[in-house]
DNA sequence: GTCTATAGGCCGATAGAC
DNA sequence: GTCTATCGGCCTATAGAC
């Protein structure tokens, strides 16, 4: 089957991904959304009903992209830490986005988005840890991904951290 | 001398900061700043002629803080590293509130936020480094550092963190 | 220095044509 | 499914009394 063009609940959830995750929740207005998903304001709330349910779909889109990304934490080549390591930092991808928009939202008191990040990392770290067997090692680790990521976000990246990081990990015998 | 009544310079910096970090820069208005902070909209107005004075109002005094939080670092009684990683999560601390206030705002691509943290950044990584001799460990630890102040600020954090990275950071003879 | 009143614009949401 | 037009409300900021 041939690949479907981008549809417009998609291109909708798209651009409010993007707006948040650039110009901040303050910036991701309906009249915004529209304008970048080239709908108009009518045409938006016909899919999302309501600003909320924009983040409602948001949301469940991003647990599938999460529920897809542990597994292939699990089975990547170079290993789960690294593979996590790695994609800490930002990729561009789709999830990297919907990631951080989620975190936009979760900062304005939404439970909902709160929670999503809370499963999200939870998933994580049981992957981490069962393949170190070392609890205090990878709550570390998950930490060191959280600053990568929390950098990322900020524009604070240090040129070459991830390199230290991987430096200092295989006198742990990790990497 | 008496210790003065908190100028309403000082309380209307101090309600922007706290709607900042409890509520998100959606909920940070001038009317729920005036109100949070006991003055009418145009009291507030008098003291700072518009919410962008605000802003400016705040990153100086985040960088006044940011400057004697350095200097405790260098002198602290368990070092460095441990004074910089037990202050990155929570202490509630008024500093504390002013930097997560700042990120906040650094998050909607304001220039001059995000030029007062990476400047903070810069003189703890410096302090580390110093001690340390040790320019990877020192980021790693930096990023630690930052991972469990943004698990803080998104209510994501683990129990015991700390705790682990301590036992991490013993193993590397850090502490 | 602090207040009330209000201007002018943008926000989320609804109604109804096509 | 997508559009235009429009409503009431809240936002930043100004004007002017006290």
């Amino acid at each position: 089957m041939a690949a479907a063009e981008r549809s417009t609940r998609d291109r909708v959830l798209d651009s409010f991904e993007t707006l948040l995750v650039t110009a901040g929740s303050r910036a991701a207005t309906l009249d915004a959304v529209a304008a970048d998903a080239k709908v108009s304001k009518g045409g938006l709330l016909y899919h999302f009903p309501s600003k909320d349910e924009l983040v409602v779909g948001m949301l469940a889109r991003l647990r599938e992209q999460g529920a897809a990304d542990a597994a292939k934490m699990r089975t990547a080549k170079k290993g789960p830490v690294d593979y996590y390591l790695s994609t800490s930092a930002h990729t561009g991808s789709d999830f990297d986005r919907a990631l951080v928009a989620a975190a936009r939202i979760a900062q304005e008191h939404d439970q909902r988005a709160s929670e999503a990040l809370a499963d999200l990392r939870d998933g994580w770290f049981t992957v981490l840890r069962e393949h170190l067997g070392d609890e205090a090692l990878a709550r570390t680790i998950q930490l060191i991904g959280d600053g990568l990521y929390f950098d990322d976000t900020m524009g604070l990246q240090a040129k070459g951290a991830l390199t230290h990081v991987r430096n200092v990990l295989r006198r742990l015998d990790v990497l």
